[in-house]
DNA sequence: ACCTTAAAACTACCATGGTAGTATTACTGA
DNA sequence: TCAGTAATACTACCATGGTAGTTTTAAGGT
């Protein structure tokens, strides 16, 4: 149906993704967020974000001096839609296959099968 | 610290995985395999194949007139390494979180719940 | 009013994945 | 031997993500 299948590279992403979690936020916070992870120019985050404008990604508006910029899609479409893409990636369109493939290439803390285990039951009451 | 972090880009992971289900193919073969997903010319392959020779992810060998294509690299070490990446992609590192998302993102059958359970119990046993 | 500063706009550049056309080489069969 | 064919080699092209420099605009203080 409708997912558009959004070809994201990863700085696209982490963009939308800071965006999620501080929508209205100026490139300067956006660049600031990023710092620790990716020491950019200022400018490169400036243009990610028109790029990413024209696309209809993000939007912005303007507030005194600055641009606000917020994600126009939303971050479920975003996430379903790159999850599809690592299964895909991972194992041909199987689920179950790309999960075994991230359970047996690392290390997976018991802490973390604990959290699995649950997750799983949870989604199976919900599909009940 | 060995994991080169491999950069493959769709085509290029797809051929790999092909190579590993059939080392020693030779343009064709792989061309054919990836004919029903994608309607790729001959040359496009052959051009890719000659590009990840470049790279060092693959080798060839003359056989009569054909070249026979083999990995050069361990599907293990590639997967881990596009594995880790997708999952920083979908959720910062958090391999639990991208599951999660996984789960939430899409239709999951009772059935293949049943076998993601399967495998954290076996996961379990094994690291017990 | 003017200088400083900070933001946005515009532009350019590079690397690379992906695509395929054309050229060349070398078997193979008649 | 030589034309046909099937393979590789070479080359070119495009789109896009990522990067950042330079230019313009406008706010704010003194």
């Amino acid at each position: 149906m409708n997912s558009p299948a959004y070809r994201l590279g990863d700085l696209q992403l982490r963009i939308l993704q800071s965006l999620w979690d501080r929508p209205d936020s100026s490139v300067a916070e956006v660049h600031a967020e990023l710092k620790p992870e990716r020491d950019l120019a200022y400018t490169t985050v400036a243009t990610m974000l028109r790029k990413m404008e024209t696309r209809g990604l993000v939007a912005h508006r303007e507030e005194g001096r600055s641009f606000l910029y917020r994600a126009l899609v939303a971050a479920e479409e975003v996430s379903r839609s790159v999850g599809q893409h690592l299964v895909d990636r991972l194992s041909a369109g199987s689920l179950t296959e790309a999960v075994s493939h991230l359970l047996t290439s690392r290390e997976v803390s018991r802490d973390e099968l604990d959290q699995l285990e649950k997750l799983i039951k949870e989604a199976k009451r919900r599909s009940k």
